[in-house]
DNA sequence: GCATTAACCACCG
DNA sequence: CGGTGGTTAATGC
């Protein structure tokens, strides 16, 4: 069982749901510390549960044919991850990992299950945030490779901000520019480089391996083209 | 020309 | 000290 605060900061979600509901997700949660560079989960794992970030960040990461990890994406403090596999009952699609210490909240793929059975607010929720992120893939099919890198990082960047998939309010964030560099699909150095503007820019603004949001809005249409 | 990798080094915590 | 980030040189698209 997740502690009332850890469960109030992670599972925002829950706030909908009626009081047994919400009891019976927080008695079903427990609590895992992943040190930095630890792996929640591999590709082809079958581990049936769905993460919650308590504190920290994990990213998502895939091997691709020729060897090379590509980063998909990352998750950050109140974002919730793996639920298509818990759904389908499917190995995990993917790699998951800790980018710094990381405390993850674990629901259990029978309470997850029982509650999309049960529960609308729940299933609300679940529609909400899949289309959040079917929108965000889409957006990145769009940017492909033609972007500019400093807009292509814009974006980036405010997906890891997206108050619907992190719905904690924060706006800072420990994360280092080469994992940006990872997450945005571009080098460190380029990566620098386009914070350093955005941050002459007045858009955010960049501390010791540390990024703060200044504009969210600004970062996510940056370039005005999508 | 612009991005990438690799290397070096200074600075921060 | 280790991690982070600024810079540069060589190489590639």
């Amino acid at each position: 069982m997740l502690s009332e605060a850890k469960f109030k900061t992670v599972a925002h979600w829950a706030q909908d749901l009626s009081e047994a509901d919400r009891d019976l997700a927080r008695r079903n949660m427990s609590e895992k510390l992943l040190p930095k560079g630890a792996y929640l989960l591999h590709e082809n794992d079958h581990v049936d549960a769905w993460f919650g970030v308590i504190d920290g960040l994990l990213k998502i990461c895939v091997v691709a044919e020729n060897g090379e990890a590509i980063t998909l994406t990352g998750i950050s403090s109140s974002g919730w991850v793996g639920e298509g596999s818990v759904i389908k009952n499917e190995p995990r699609r993917y790699d998951v990992v800790a980018l710094r210490d990381t405390r993850i909240a674990l629901l259990n793929g029978r309470t997850f299950r029982w509650l999309m059975d049960n529960s609308p607010p729940f299933n609300k929720f679940l529609v909400r945030q899949l289309n959040e992120r079917l929108g965000q893939f889409i957006a990145f099919l769009g940017y492909g490779r033609l972007l500019d890198p400093t807009e292509r990082l814009a974006r980036s960047v405010a997906w890891l901000f997206n108050p619907i998939l992190s719905p904690n309010n924060q706006l800072q964030l420990g994360i280092s520019q080469e994992e940006i560099g990872l997450i945005s699909g571009m080098s460190r150095q380029t990566a620098s480089k386009a914070l350093r503007q955005l941050q002459a820019e007045g858009l955010l603004r960049l501390q010791h391996g540390r990024i703060e949001i200044l504009d969210l809005d600004g970062l996510g249409q940056y370039g005005s083209t999508l």
